[in-house]
DNA sequence: TATGAATGAGCCTTCATTCAT
DNA sequence: AATGAATGAAGGCTCATTCAT
């Protein structure tokens, strides 16, 4: 992969570029929604002050959404999207399966820690949500999840990582502790630096609680 | 805490038997909660509805609670407080902290695949709140944490697990290991055996995905 | 059904007291209905102005009508029920089949004619709707129709009417004649007199167009 | 009317092949609203609708109709206008007015029968309309009541019908059986055979019900 | 205590119409 | 003449909460 990276980052840019000049309203609402929802929650978050806050009519929305469930649908999309593609491209830029976690983890809390609107949507406001929408969610994620067991399967054929213990239970361990590692931080009004616990976690995550 | 483990439970016998004699609606409407949650959804789940589940007027609802969040706060302090209480009165009867540690995640999985509407409110419906409830579930979770944070000191004390990295962290993995692999089971649709999960998920925790 | 014309009569007073004292919003929002759909038409008569009207809140609306075609439905209902009770009383007093053809006549002309907000409603504003309503509101025709089938049959058990002719085609021709009569009424603005014309209506339908 | 008639129809032709050659668009949204709203009811029937029917923009209905209402106008005056030019031809062709009556009736019946969805949007879907529209209606439909009036007349001229009643409300009573015999044939799924009714129809108008 | 009828604020979505291209 | 993206007003309905009984 690391060969097609150029390429791979310019079909990122070509395809933002086009998108933009196209679909300059998609992207508007898309920015307006994520402000509109970290500001005012979910539930406040009427269509109409997102149409507002994207300086388009109420009507418009519907061009581009479904309704207003897609709009949430589609933020997260969007915005997961762009954070897979950049933790993915970045892991296929190290050699051993223990640096690529790392870069995950640091990327992980990196990228939450640097969009604050981003970090309240997508650990608390997102997930104020019905079954359906958390099914899409859930599909959207699997790509990240894809990632973290592709990570731990080298891990495991490069003898680093256990080979005893299913791959979904590690793969829970590990997204279960970033994301409750982030929305813990987002809880406390992101005090501390959030970046900075990635090494101390990686480590807990290697090597576990247990004393040497 | 085993010491005063008995003036505990007592406590709680106490405030259950006050409770049931006295307040026979509101614990109806509590467990009225849970089922109306569990089988309709958060957001499908009207007052009125738990009124007639319970088998009061509406209006009677409002004079146990103040409103409807108050009810779901209620709804989780009170399953919760069960739930802590059975935890910490176990693990107190364990010698070492990496025994109260699995019988910690066993009972976590155990009390929740034991109660199939209660795993749905906690898991998913719950979730779908704002902010200040979030807040105080948070509140009511601090109980929990601090039986975590427990057996981690204990653990540390003993030698058993490392002391090098801070306590919340390690609380963070613990727990968002625990929550993410229940949210993950109900979301299967409890397909397989949650609890016999507990000692690969113990194994995990305390050694770690590192080979050996 | 003489006889017991004392009795029924007395039933329909005993039912209107009733409702009038049991549900007297049900009763104030069909009326509330009647004039405002024939004061603004159908499309113009919003939930919300037959509710100010009423005196009652929006919300109560939905108390008593599943939606706003039920709102129509029932309008239509409770004024085609007395509408046809009355006719079917007062034919059921008369002896020949003509005559009681004559009464009908009249009395279908008379009662739209002295009710001129439920004459638009009937003749022009409930016909704007969709096929459901439409045959909701001939379900509600089928007793009136029912009427002019009854005096029909014992016009030809009489010798008095034809009976090479199948009934149902009889009935169409009647009731098209009053009903287009009607519309033309009110659609002139109701400028001459309906109930005059009853006389020459039913010598028409009778004796039909041919000469003598 | 035979003298003319010859006039009648050159003007006829002459407008038809000029609109469609100077205006084919016109007629192809007529055309598409008859289906459109024949299949989906006046109220589902949006101007977009039509357009996509027609292969038309949006638009570019506005470039020939000036709004909606006047859409559903301008169906009714191509299609009724066709209707009576038909009718009005062949009565002028019979001698006698009885003859005329006949034919008049069964080439009502006739062009409804076999035109399925004319006949939808005639006897149900148009009168969903409001009262400037069912005035603007009337005024189209008043050539037609003109023909019968004419017949009417010549019946009595020629001695066949009476002339003891006036013409409007003979002319309501024609108008009004076949109106409700159409709609009630079309509310029955037209599930008999319409034209077959035609004399049976004509001999109760001419005859009365009336026993000999 | 308990009732439940009544309230009324609040919002998503549709669709006829416009206008810059 | 033709397009179709954009507009934005408008309204049916829900449901948490109240209060007279």
């Amino acid at each position: 992969m690391n060969d097609y990276s150029f390429i791979f980052v310019s079909d990122v840019c070509l395809k933002e570029i086009s998108m933009k000049n196209n679909k300059p309203k998609y992207k508007l609402i898309i920015e307006a929604a994520v402000d509109v929802i970290a500001e005012n929650g979910y539930h406040a978050s009427q269509v109409s002050k997102i149409a507002k806050k994207a300086g388009v009519a109420d009507g418009t929305i519907y061009l581009y959404f479904k309704n207003k469930e897609d709009i949430l649908v589609s933020v997260f999309e969007e915005k997961m999207g762009q954070f897979i593609e950049q933790i993915a491209a970045a892991t296929s830029q190290k050699e051993t399966a223990s640096e690529k976690l790392l870069t995950l983890i640091s990327m992980h809390f990196g990228q939450l820690a640097a969009n604050h609107h981003l970090a309240i949507v997508t650990q608390l406001e997102l997930r104020q949500s019905n079954l359906s929408l958390r099914q899409q969610i859930n599909r959207i994620l699997k790509p990240y999840l894809g990632v973290i067991d592709g990570i731990i399967k080298e891990g495991i054929d490069e003898n680093l990582f256990r080979s005893d213990i299913n791959i979904p239970l590690i793969r829970q361990m590990i997204f279960g502790t970033l994301d409750e590692t982030v929305t813990n931080w987002v809880m406390n009004e992101e005090k501390y630096d959030l970046v900075g616990l990635a090494p101390a976690v990686h480590d807990l995550i290697t090597k576990g609680i247990k004393a040497s």
